[in-house]
RNA sequence: GCGGGCGUAGCUCAAUUGGUAGAGCGCCAGCCUUCCAAGCUGGCUGUUGUGGGUUCGAGUCCCAUCGCCCGCUCCA
């Protein structure tokens, strides 16, 4: 990473809390590690994004619908899900095979004489001398041999994978393959329902929106007189106890998902698949993330969850390095299954055209709502010169976002604050607030310092009244990106901007 | 989780060997301004991250703790 991008994100930083996007939760009392608040630009900047994407992958269609579910679910619920099972014992995974074993039930057993090692594999077993017997017994005959030839001068080295020496990785009991060292997975927010504190009450908070679409999978088949393929849609928080939340509000512990389950026939599952990860990468560039400094990424084989037969990451250039802002995966049916067998409910679609009875599988495409805020947020960030009054350029701030997007859509000023400018300014900007337009109106100061102040905030028109719109009722409105003035009528100013928004 | 760095006004930073905290910008009020921040006048701002300790006296030294940044690690 150059100082340069290391100085981008320490300015996104300041920028954000100067003027109000992002601030740490809870700062009065010190903070609070891997929580964050949004200010009033910013919490205008993220329901902008929640309304578009929602407004594009919801209302849009006919083949989505909608959803808002509990944070609290039935315990069950995560145990279909396999994240009860998967984070509460510590665990290794193999780098190469991607099984994962029970830290405590994996050993390493290395037999070497001096510098020669006979023997170094990894062994399923209950301790250290079952590890030995089992690497012995697994070895093939030649190696058998020359470990009882050798037997009195060998070493044996035998440890537990949770509790391998520093600089010792361990092997896989499959492939051989090195093991990532032991991790005690507690990723799941815990708490109780109800006065009383037992283990009959323990609940979590979700770690992911989409259990909750796969309970509901049902009601809504149900309810809706809908059929795959068809999809339902939810933004809402989860929940990780990150061990090392990082890099701003990228791996926050409380974020927010949005995501949707795409149900459709096994059959057309690649078909769809491809679609929507190809549908969710344009939506990104379509609300100006470069395309250069975004990609799309398909996952290796080996890198695939276990749930997942194919999965494609989108991912941005953020300056601290290439992260995920979505995953689209082709999830099977996998989860579905899983709550069947859970719940006991049937979870077959039966097609009455074809007499077919399935159970769909499920594309899903899962974004973060607050990794695609920072996205657009170090998109934005330009620093540019502008001329000052005297035509000496300085170098200016401004944030290039989208008007879509923007958290403010235009500002209102008179010119000077004298000769009824005043009055006729915030008359437009009442008029734009009437409209549903955010807009701003700035009174104070010079006039080049609050086209300034807009430009940090990213607002993409400013509108000045004149002296001559006291004569001719027109006003200039101002490019935030290229500086260029229109001039045009005044009750023209909201559709002009109404227009700008829907490009 | 490990190693390193850091924490002083809203922001960026100062404060000699420990001697009762200061500047610029911003912000607020007013003036001046007919179009791109640094014209004028005045004003506000801090339990120096927090809690202990050493000391006659701590922003400065010690301990703990919280948070932020960087590198590793991790990220079903």
């Amino acid at each position: 990473m150059s100082e340069n991008t290391g100085d981008l994100m320490e300015k996104l930083v300041a920028l954000c809390k100067r003027r109000g996007f992002i601030f740490q939760s809870s700062e009065i009392y010190g903070g609070i590690n891997g929580f964050w608040d949004y200010g009033p630009l910013g919490v205008e900047l993220k329901r902008n994004i929640k309304d578009a994407w929602w407004r594009d992958v919801v209302l849009r269609r006919d083949d989505m619908v909608g959803l808002d579910c509990s944070i609290i679910m039935n315990p069950k619920v995560w145990e279909a899900s396999g994240h009860v099972v998967n984070f509460n014992d510590p665990l290794v995974d193999c780098k190469k095979c991607k099984a994962r074993f029970r830290a405590d039930k994996v050993f390493t057993v290395i037999a070497a004489e001096g510098e020669n090692v006979l023997l170094s594999v990894g062994a399923e077993a209950d301790d250290e001398e079952h590890a030995r017997l089992a690497a012995t017994n697994a070895a093939n005959s030649k190696t058998r041999r020359r470990l009882e030839d050798h037997a009195q001068k060998l070493v044996w080295t035998v440890f537990r994978a949770d509790k391998a020496p520093q600089g010792r990785s361990n092997i896989c009991p499959l492939c051989g393959g090195e093991l990532t060292d032991a991790r005690k997975f507690n990723m799941m927010f815990k708490t109780f329902v109800g006065a009383m504190e037992d283990s009959s009450s323990v609940a979590y908070l979700r770690p992911e929106t989409a259990q909750g679409i796969f309970a509901n999978y049902k009601n809504v088949l149900d309810t809706q007189r809908i059929r795959p393929p068809f999809g339902i849609a939810q933004i809402g928080k989860s929940f990780r106890n990150e061990i090392n939340p990082r890099n701003f509000t990228f791996r926050s512990r409380e974020f927010e998902q949005m995501e949707i389950e795409f149900f459709c026939h096994p059959s057309e599952a690649d078909k769809w698949y491809a679609y929507w990860r190809d549908e969710r990468y344009k939506w990104y560039i379509d609300l100006g993330l470069k395309s250069d400094k975004l990609r799309l990424r398909p996952h290796e084989t080996d890198e695939l969850a276990h749930y997942a037969r194919a999965c494609a990451d989108i991912e941005y250039s953020f300056p601290f390095g290439v992260s995920e802002l979505e995953g689209v995966a082709n999830r099977t049916d996998f989860d579905l299954t899983q709550h069947q067998k859970f719940s006991g409910k049937d979870m077959n679609f039966f097609d009455d055209e074809t007499k077919e009875r399935y159970i769909p599988y499920v594309i899903e495409p899962s974004g973060g709502c607050d990794r695609a805020t920072l996205a657009f947020l170090c998109e934005a960030y330009t620093e540019d010169m502008a001329p000052d009054e005297k035509g000496v350029m300085q170098a200016r701030t401004v944030m290039k976002f989208h008007p879509r997007l923007a958290p403010v859509k235009l500002a209102v000023f008179p010119l000077v604050k004298k000769e009824g400018m005043p009055e006729v300014a915030a008359g437009i900007h009442n008029e734009a607030k009437k409209a549903g337009l955010a807009s701003f109106y700035d009174e104070k100061g010079a006039v080049g310092r609050r086209y300034r102040r807009q430009d940090e905030a990213g607002t993409p028109f400013c509108v000045t009244v004149d002296g001559q719109t006291l004569q001719d009722q027109t006003v200039t409105i101002r490019d935030r990106d290229s500086l260029k003035q229109d001039r045009i009528a005044a009750a023209k100013v909201v559709q002009y901007v109404q227009d700008a928004l829907a490009k």
